[in-house]
DNA sequence: TTTCATGTAACTTCATATGTTTCGTGAGTG
DNA sequence: CACTCACGAAACATATGAAGTTACATGAAA
């Protein structure tokens, strides 16, 4: 299965995002994911809905973050983009006639729903205050302090 | 994300034929499930391979078990299929040279990979035999003795 | 008024599970 | 031997959804 990146994308976005002091535009976000800036508006629009960031229009215009990094964890990021499958596999029908097939679907759905919970658990227990801590100390271990998107990126 | 459902398909296809002592044939499977013999033949193919369920050309021949169901996890089937994708996420990139990225990396590829193990736990703790005799408790639960696929189908 | 940046719709591309057709091979039947 | 049955495998079609792209409208700042 082709799996879906807007999780790990959008989180790489506000992680940019917390660097800067300015609204940063989708152009720029966008370059340093090697991406389409309509790409990074989409997943974003989630997130605005939510109050999570703001955009403005014109000139220096852009992407900011409106809210505290402390309080949002990644399931909060998550539920944001509108729940998007957690698993790749299910049951091959649900509601079957089939005894065998009901079986077979109690067995696995019950796995199934208890993995989404537990991944869900994990991802509330991290805030983006504390990806972002992680992402500093990683900074500070290679020795600098780099202050914009192109930096880090280059680095 | 469409879900992959071969994990689900193949155990009913277990099931079924654990309830019949003559070889079964894909194009009966098929009928029980709504689908192409072909698809049968495609998702058996790596049971066959482990050993699980064995084949048989001509008059008379079709699927049959060739193992002990209460040796046979959930697990098992899952690895005779090829291991597919467990989760429908993923990261964005993986060796990203982006210090940013790394960080959500970690983060993330730390709650898929728990995730996953998690899954694979519980798959296995189900043998076949466990789930066939979930199955039989419900068919007594309804009061009948089905002894063939279209029996067990129409009920 | 010009430029910049988002908002949105429509379209293309790509990967993959699933469905279908076709032909080959081997096993049992008459 | 000829016939039928059933699997094996390749090739092709279909459907879904993420991701990428293009185009145009809207609104804000210079």
């Amino acid at each position: 299965m082709k799996r879906d990146s807007r999780l790990s994308g959008v989180l790489h976005v506000l992680l940019h995002m917390a660097e800067h002091r300015h609204p940063v535009t989708s152009e720029t976000l966008a370059k340093a994911m090697t991406t389409n800036p309509v790409v990074i508006r989409r997943i974003m629009a989630g997130l605005r809905d939510q109050g999570y960031v703001q955009s403005e229009k014109g000139h220096g215009g852009g992407w900011s973050i409106a809210c505290d990094l402390s309080k949002i964890s990644l399931r909060d990021i998550y539920h944001a983009l509108g729940n998007p499958s957690l698993l790749a596999m299910g049951n091959r029908t649900e509601a079957p006639g089939c005894l065998v097939e009901q079986s077979v679907n109690a067995a696995l759905g019950k796995a199934f729903e208890d993995a989404e919970a537990f991944l869900l658990a994990r991802f509330g227990e991290v805030t983006l205050a504390a990806l972002s801590a992680d992402f500093h100390r990683r900074m500070l271990a290679r020795g600098g302090t780099p202050q914009d998107l192109e930096t880090i990126h280059a680095s």
